[in-house]
RNA sequence: GCCCAGAUGGCGGAAUUGGUAGACGCGUCAGACUCAAAAUCUGGUUUUCGCAAGAAAGUGCAGGUUCGAUUCCUGUUCUGGGCACCA
């Protein structure tokens, strides 16, 4: 290269020049060495959509590769790498509809982002990429699920267990010590289970398994031949061709995720997630405290059968005016009396005819008396037992007592079907809606009475368990995370059926590739596309699952595989794993809180348990970053015209709003003859225009090709290069916040990198670099911006330390600074944000080696003490004087600061200070 | 309805632990260079009053704590996000 062409700052060139250097040396391959300290930063690794990458993308990616090139400067040895999750529905559907086959165009749309993701100079170490499509990974997925199916869990040891060893308990113990997670009513002794068939016992261990095969309640549509999700469905007819769908148990595979509620839920205590993260988590799990009554039921005068209910206030229990059953409680069958059998019948139709979608957007009041009561335990009262639909199946028992002076919908239930309400918290109650305070003090209460509700609460509960009446009990809202789908481009399920019974496809015989098909459509009876695989299914004297893995399955477990990608024997070596151990920063989206993040926590959680990695939780840290919204642009036409209005004058015409493409606008002045050229009918159209110029009107939202607001990083790259557009992004505020993108302000960081550039080559004089020694003032500017730029770096502040770069470089233009000794740093400090043209400044100064090599410059003290502003202020009668001063100042240097500012010694006239206070590491009080 | 987060100039945002509010950038205004434009450089830019020096007000709103509050506390409004009959 000639020394004119440095002259000015030619980023293409620039960035062409080291993205092949780093190639070709395969600068950023990582080695697992395991006598260096490690730093693991991993961004959720994306789906690739056909769409591509949107400027909103790459936010986190930036951010991450910011910090992974920051630690490596500080010395560790960085694992940053990328891959896909390339299983999954969207492929599928675009297959159907084009006609693609899913495997064909995933690789399509991976060339495509691996191209914007270079574009941006990105320092992922991509010998390590991973698909989760690829068979070579898949086969561990499988393998993980084998280990999941082959565990329960140990509640005891609060730990999953191999089966093998609950195999063995049953043997000696029978199920006594081991109550059975998926249905509590199965009991058995030792004996028993020696008793029963190998299909019976099959039986009962599918139930304790973590992943398990069970029926689950799906919509069925016959005419479609389909399972349906629930907003496919309407008014009970299937949205699609108005079929009738029906309510139907399935076969479905799960993942028994509430078995590690608790330890997700203490989990969060133990990383650095935001607050805002660990509620939604938390949130999901639901976990809360309460007791399990059961209550005797009278039905035609005799006693009859009982019920249980779970409440979280046992201290309420003589308040219980009623008792609500759901529609589906097995119970109502045996206890509804000959009088009442016809109207609930009728409810229960009701209630069957509505979809869960009506029945969560209506909310209203129904219900239907079954003619039998429930017996209070305590006091023998009668209460009547209803059935409404507010009453979910699934949660608890399924059954709830009612108590309206204390729930705002058992009032309301109360009021509407005329119930008498007890009130048993005096003055707290005011007959108009219901208190759920727990500060009352009881009345009408029996035994409770005087007592404040919530010391009541562990008296209810003790003398419930002294009576057998009850006992205390922990709820979740959280329930087993189904995972099969009837669906084709997705994990084949290592399990073969034998007479009803699964079994376990051997390891050797992993991975169980997905069979190349054309025709997705379903199979029948409701299964997935393999169901028509005739050949494929049939498997010794078995046949296959036909079923796929859910979209999640392989993001469960990806980032241990980035460790040890082209492992043959394990999923990831131990000594490997035990390296590089937990994710330190992972960065991603807030819209997997419930779904990814759970399940991989999970699947950790799993492997920990049986040994095979050395921690529980995966990552260290997340971060969340925001989303970048679309900025759009609005035309106005009259209505049914072909005039257009400019923005300012629309409200005084009747106009209909058109987006237009963000790219014929210039801030907000539409480009008048590109407009023409949008659609044939533009052509002929008129403008009503302000000042000369046609303004548009604007709009967030989000970026969608639909508002035509996209911006694709790759036309930013080509205009103001890879480095301009990744300080940018940083810039535009703080990462973890939603922000909208504005082309136009860009035009400031491009200027930044033009500056820095002329701080080496003058457009006129050329080099204008020296190896001069720098005076005090220049060192004292350098060491305050690597402070700061270490400091924002380390917090995540990456805005702010653009901001200090570009302050930076302002005060050396102003003081004609070029001297290699300061300008040497500065360009290390740079490579994490602008990593392009550090490098060739770096190679400019003359470094042979890369700047990857170098390390984060080290901070010289003595240049940043500094007394900056003092307020004389009277505190309590007392003068003070407050003295600002530099963060690292040493007890000494205060001190001879004190005596040498000038204020302070007048103050002082001559005298010691009476006392310095240090208010914070920043301030310190004088006391005269 | 419940839970969480936020509200600062014309705009994006800064102020790290209570210490000169508005860093940095955009936009804009004025000037330099230029026949002109681009690029670059210099200066101004919270509001009101003032020729100016300067003065007063000012971080959604109303209070409170403090020598001192964008920051802490109480109440309130609005915006964004999450959950939603979970007993």
């Amino acid at each position: 290269m000639s020394d004119g062409s440095k002259m000015e700052y030619n980023f293409s060139l620039i960035e062409k020049k080291w993205q092949e250097d780093w190639k070709k040396n395969q600068v950023y391959k990582v080695e697992n060495d395991f006598s260096r300290p490690k730093y693991y930063v991993l961004d959720m690794f994306p789906y690739p959509s056909g769409a591509g990458l949107h400027v909103g993308h790459p936010l986190g990616y930036i951010a991450s590769d910011i910090y992974a090139r920051y630690k490596r400067l500080k010395g560790f040895n960085v694992l940053h790498p990328m891959g896909y999750d390339a299983f999954g529905l969207p492929a599928e559907q675009y297959a159907i509809d084009h006609g693609i086959h899913p495997a064909s165009s995933t690789e399509q749309n991976i060339e495509n982002f691996r191209s914007q993701l270079d574009n941006i100079g990105f320092c992922y170490d991509w010998s390590r990429e991973v698909r989760t499509c690829e068979p070579s990974f898949y086969k561990w997925t499988q393998w993980i699920f084998l280990q999941l199916f082959d565990s329960w869990y140990d509640h005891k040891k609060n730990k999953a267990e191999p089966i093998k060893k609950l195999q063995l308990i049953f043997q000696r113990n029978g199920n006594r010590e081991c109550p059975c997670p998926g249905d509590g009513s199965i009991h058995f002794s030792e004996a028993d289970w020696k008793s029963f068939d190998d299909r019976r016992q099959q039986e009962i261990l599918m139930l304790y398994r973590l992943a398990y095969c069970g029926y689950g309640e799906v919509n069925w549509c016959e005419a479609l031949g389909t399972v349906l999700a629930n907003d496919e469905v309407i008014n009970g007819v299937s949205e699609r061709g108005g079929f009738p769908v029906v309510k139907k148990k399935l076969r479905q595979w799960y993942l028994r995720i509430t078995e590690y509620a608790d330890r997700l839920l203490d989990g969060l205590n133990k990383v650095d997630f935001s607050d805002a993260m660990k509620e939604m988590q938390s949130n999901w799990i639901g976990k809360s405290e309460g007791a399990e009554i059961t209550f005797e039921v009278v039905s035609n005068d005799m006693l009859n059968s009982e019920l249980k209910v779970y409440t979280t206030r046992p201290d309420t229990i003589f308040g219980v005016d009623f008792m609500v059953v759901a529609p589906e409680h097995e119970l109502i069958e045996s206890i509804t009396t000959n009088s009442e059998k016809k109207s609930v019948e009728t409810y229960i139709a009701y209630v069957k005819s509505r979809s869960e979608r009506e029945r969560m957007a209506e909310k209203k009041i129904s219900g239907c008396f079954t003619g039998a009561y429930a017996i209070n335990p305590f006091d023998k009262r009668k209460i009547p037992i209803w059935i409404s639909e507010y009453v979910l199946a699934g949660y608890g028992t399924g059954a709830i007592m009612g108590v309206p002076c204390g729930d705002e919908r058992d009032h309301k239930f109360a009021m509407h079907f005329n119930i008498s309400i007890t009130n048993i918290i005096g003055r707290y109650y005011t007959g108009e809606t219901a208190n759920p305070t727990k500060d009352a003090v009881l009345e009408n209460s029996d035994f409770l009475n005087g007592m404040i509700m919530k010391d009541a609460i562990p008296v209810v509960n003790n003398e419930l368990e002294k009576r057998g009446m009850g006992k205390r009990k922990v709820n979740y809202k959280m329930r087993d995370a189904a995972f099969s789908r009837q669906r084709y481009w997705g994990e084949p399920f290592p399990i073969v059926w034998k007479e009803g019974i699964a079994h376990a496809l051997p390891v050797n015989e992993l991975p169980v590739e997905l069979p190349y098909l054309d025709d997705l459509k379903p199979g029948p009876g409701g299964e997935g596309p393999l169901a028509n695989l005739d050949e494929w299914k049939r498997y010794q004297e078995g046949i296959r699952e036909v079923n796929t893995m859910p979209g999640y399955a392989g993001s469960s477990w990806y980032f241990f595989r980035y460790m040890d990608p082209h492992n043959k024997e394990v999923f990831c070596d131990r000594n490997i794993s035990d390296y590089w151990n937990q994710v330190d920063l992972y960065i991603g989206g807030t819209e997997h809180a419930v779904g990814h993040l759970l399940y991989s926590r999970m699947w950790t959680k799993v492997l920990f348990d049986l040994g095979f990695v050395s921690f529980d939780e995966p990552y260290k840290k997340l971060v969340n970053q925001g989303k970048i919204g679309g900025d759009s642009r609005l035309v106005y036409r009259v209505h049914g015209t072909n005039e257009f209005v400019s923005a300012g004058l629309k409200d005084i015409h009747h106009t209909d709003e058109i987006h237009v493409d963000v790219s014929i606008v210039d801030g907000i002045e539409l480009d008048i003859s590109e407009f023409k050229k949008l659609k044939p009918e533009y052509d002929d159209a008129t403008f009503i225009l302000e000042n000369g110029k046609y303004y548009c009107g604007s709009r967030l939202e989000k970026m969608s090709k639909r508002y035509f607001n996209v911006v694709n990083p790759d036309d930013i790259v080509l205009k103001y290069g890879a480095d301009t557009f990744r300080m940018y992004e940083m810039f535009l505020g703080p990462v973890e916040q939603d922000k909208p993108w504005d082309t136009k302000g860009i035009e400031g960081v491009h200027r930044f990198l033009k500056k820095f550039w002329r701080l080496f080559f003058d457009d006129i004089k050329g080099k204008v670099w020296t190896e001069e020694q720098p005076t005090d003032a220049e060192w004292k500017i350098l060491h305050k911006t690597i402070k700061k730029i270490e400091e924002d770096t380390e917090r995540f502040s990456f805005n702010t330390a653009v901001s200090a770069f570009m302050v930076c470089v302002n005060e050396l233009h102003d003081l004609k600074c070029f001297k290699k000794p300061i300008l040497e740093p500065l360009v290390i400090m740079l490579t994490p944000y602008a990593p392009h043209i550090s490098e060739e400044l770096f190679h400019i100064l003359g470094n042979s080696t890369t700047v990857l090599n170098a390390t984060f410059p080290d901070l010289k003290d003595q240049y940043l003490i500094e007394s900056s502003k003092n307020y004389p202020v009277s505190v309590n009668g007392k003068v003070r004087t407050q003295l600002d001063i530099r963060l690292d100042a040493t007890q000494e240097q205060v001190e001879k600061l004190i005596h040498s500012n000038e204020i302070i010694a007048k103050w002082l006239d001559g005298k010691s200070p009476k006392k310095i206070i240090y208010v914070r590491n920043k301030m310190i009080n004088v006391v005269v």
